[in-house]
Parts: C-alpha cells; sequence; structure tokens
DNA sequence: AGTGTTTCTGATTATGTAGTCAGAAACGAG
DNA sequence: CTCGTTTCTGACTACATAATCAGAAACACT
C-alpha cells in the first residue's frame, strides 16, 4: 500500500509474498470478469483459479466491487501507454495521429483481450461500474480521442459524422475480432487468436476504417506521414 | 401450445389469457435481459416489470433459462424477415446485397436493440446459451452472410480480407451505437437514441463500411445498383 | 348459476454465494 | 531459535434467489 522502502530498492524487484498473492488474485479476477461479466463470476471461482481459499480474497479486497475495480486498476498501465503514445504524436495531423492510435488499439486489445470485453460489457448495462470506468478509466482517453476526430473533421480530413459515432464505430469495430471469439469460433469454426489472424485484423481495421472515413483529399494515403 | 383450433378462426386475434401474459413476460423479459444479462437479472424483477407473481413465470416457462430461450424467441420473427430481404436480392451482385443488408441490419438493430445486446453478451462469454444462440437464432443467417462476403470478394469487389473478419467488423460496427448507447451518455454526454442520430449512424455505417471495403473497381459507388 | 379447466398467487423450501471471524501457518527481524 | 507481524485458512453466518406446491381466483362452456 505505501510507496514501499525506496532505501532497499537494489533488491525492491522482489515483492513481499502478500503483493505476489494479490497479483495472482487480480490476475484471475480480470480474466474471469472480462469472459463472463462481473455477475456470473463467483468469489469461489476467482479463488479457485488464483489457487487461495475465498477468505484471502476477503483479506486483501474489501468486497467483491473493491476485487472488481483492483482487476480493472491492471489496465491502467495499458491505457496510461497509449494515452502517452497518442499525445506524443503532436506534430503530425490529427488524422494522421488518428491512424496511429487505430493501430496501436488494435494491438492493445489483443494484448489486453479483457479491456475490451469488460468496456462492452459494463457499457451496455450502465450503471456504477460504468461510471467509475469512465471516471477512472477510459473517460480522458476517451475525450482526447474525441478532440482528436474533431480537428481531423475540422481539418477536411474526416468525413463529418458526429465525432462520438465515428470513435464508437472505432472503438467498437476495432475490439471486434477479439470480443467475439468465442462466437467466431461456434458460428464459423474460425479462431481470430492466431498470430496471422491478428495481422489481417490490424489492416483490416486500419484499412478500412481510414479508406472509409476519410474525405477524398486523402483517400489515396493508406499511412499517412506528416 | 397446439396449433389453436383454426376453426374459430375469425375471431382468432383475440389471444387467450394465458398467451397474453406469456407476452408480457417475454417482453418484460427480453428487455432486462438484454441490458443486464442473464445473471443480472432475477426472476422477481422480470415478474415485477411484467406485473405478475414469480410462480407465474414457472408456471408459463418451466425455469429461468427456458425464460430466456422464450424471450429470445421473439427476436426470431425479425431475423426471419431479414433472411428473407436478404435472399430476395437474388438479381443484384453479392456486393450490393451486402449493402443492402448492412442498411437493413442497422436498423433491425435500432427496432431491436435486444437483438445486438444479446449476441455481444453471448457471444463474449461463450458457453450453452451462445451455442443456443447460433443454432436457432443466428447460425444460418451468419453462415449465409459469410457466403454473401465470399461471392463479393471472388467477383473483385470486396478487399480479400478474411470473410469471417469482414462479417464480424460489419456487425459489432453496425451494432455499436446501440449497444454502446449507456457508454456514449455516460462518457461523451451524447445520446445516439434520436432520430437524427439514428440516420447518422446509419449513414455512417453504410458509407464507411462500404467505402472502406470496396476494391477500386466500385469504390465511387455510393449504393450500387444492379 | 354450475362445473371443470386454465391461470395465477402466497407461503415456503433449498441452494448458492458474499462476507465474517477466530485462529493457524508462513514470514521476517532480532 | 524467538517473538511479533503479515498472510492466509476452515468453519460459519446471513442473505438473495430459483424453484415448488397447495390452493385461490379467473375464465370458459353448458
Amino acid at each position: 500500500m505505501s510507496l514501499s522502502n525506496l532505501a532497499s530498492a537494489p533488491d525492491a524487484h522482489r515483492r513481499s509474498k502478500g503483493e505476489r498473492t494479490c497479483d495472482r488474485i487480480r490476475e484471475a479476477a480480470l480474466d474471469l470478469f472480462a469472459r463472463l461479466g462481473f455477475e456470473r463470476v463467483t468469489m469461489a471461482d476467482i479463488a479457485r483459479e488464483a489457487e487461495v481459499s475465498q477468505p484471502a480474497l476477503h483479506y486483501h479486497f474489501a468486497d467483491k466491487d473493491a476485487l472488481w475495480r483492483g482487476a480493472i486498476g491492471m489496465l491502467a498501465a495499458a491505457i496510461a501507454e497509449e494515452e502517452r503514445l497518442i499525445s506524443s504524436a503532436r506534430d503530425v495531423s490529427a488524422f494522421a495521429a488518428l491512424q496511429i492510435a487505430m493501430r496501436h488499439f488494435v494491438r492493445l486489445s489483443w494484448r489486453w483481450p479483457a479491456l475490451g470485453r469488460i468496456v462492452a460489457l459494463e457499457g451496455m448495462a450502465g450503471g456504477e461500474r460504468l461510471d467509475w470506468l469512465v471516471e477512472n478509466l477510459i473517460g480522458r482517453r476517451n475525450r482526447n480521442l474525441l478532440t482528436l476526430v474533431r480537428t481531423a473533421i475540422a481539418d477536411g480530413d474526416l468525413k463529418p459524422f458526429p465525432p462520438e459515432q465515428i470513435l464508437i464505430l472505432l472503438q467498437t469495430g476495432a475490439a471486434g475480432a477479439v470480443n467475439m471469439a468465442p462466437l467466431m469460433r461456434a458460428n464459423f469454426n474460425y479462431d481470430p487468436d492466431q498470430e496471422d489472424a491478428r495481422a489481417d485484423w490490424e489492416d483490416l481495421i486500419v484499412e478500412t476504417l481510414t479508406a472509409g472515413l476519410a474525405t477524398g483529399r486523402n483517400r489515396d494515403n493508406r499511412e499517412t506521414n506528416p
């Protein structure tokens, strides 16, 4: 909980036992919550997956909601990295920055499948957990992206659709194959979670949405450079 | 349960009391299941919404799963109508048929918000309910669409990405604004469920994905006619 | 009205699940 | 090793919820 004694930093990479099991619990919880949603997961499931007893969960987290937030917290670093990467692209056009962001987002979705799934799950249901997500995880990022979309439209590079809609299309589209992997397996006997399928998907998303949303002006710039 | 006596057909539109409350229950259940997912909805919630007592649910449906399937059944007619409409477009190119299907699908998503949400919920989780959905509601429809995509690619009208991925992009994209309405409200203070917003969304989806997926050959056909 | 059937309800049970707590085990500093 | 602290467990409680059932009410038909 504290910032840990920086004095003993030399071997600080060796986290305490509690911190390690805490991580195990959060990993198990994130995986289960993302796949199944909050209610379909029991504390017993998480405990089994993390190889601890149920009360251990309550030792590290006050209740199931706190555990959910703790698990989501594992995504914070990934989001922060994404925000950093987007804002670092400051000397290119908003349109080019969006392309970069989109490619990065697809990769992020594969790296952290839980992200898109949890946003989808709570984004459909609404409620307190969604409010928490917006407040603590995705709100600022999304508003920044919205500004980027608005700028690209003002620049005449993007078709003038409602920017909120464009953003949702980009995000639900990009995460589609990740989120819907079980459906694709069940309905098409197709597994999108393969190295080459992932690469195809990344190209499909970036090329398609870029080409589809661009105005004639830059229609032929596949990957725009400043 | 039986095909009802066709003899007394003249006034057959007057359904029995049981059938009417059965419908009320299914409507309430469909709405709740779609918004919140199977586990987050209790039988008491549904009973309250349908203005009956809990045991009434068990009189009409064996258990919660049967009620879920019964509720989903309300979407069957909508899907059938969609299938009919798609297969009726037989004398146009596969590409043109896909455009028609896409526009129809966006409208269908707004008409039946439960459809996309339930597919998304179960499509992420996998499991028995997804298998049931594939088997009984969306499987055939999706395979038909897949054939259409394959044909359009073979015709040289669609970019040669994996057809399964193209289909998932079309569907998750099209249903995005419908499914994510709560997120859009929470994050952007934007309500996509307005007449003009719906129209914008329909255009955004059809124009963007058409333009993005089309090969150069038909790139400038906004709405292709045979 | 009378009678049998369909439809529904109040009361109740069984079960699964989140959360609690006393105390055991593992750990760390001396 | 010893003692104090952190970490964890087994046994338990409280509660929500799906499901049951006997019987009441609404209905349909004569």
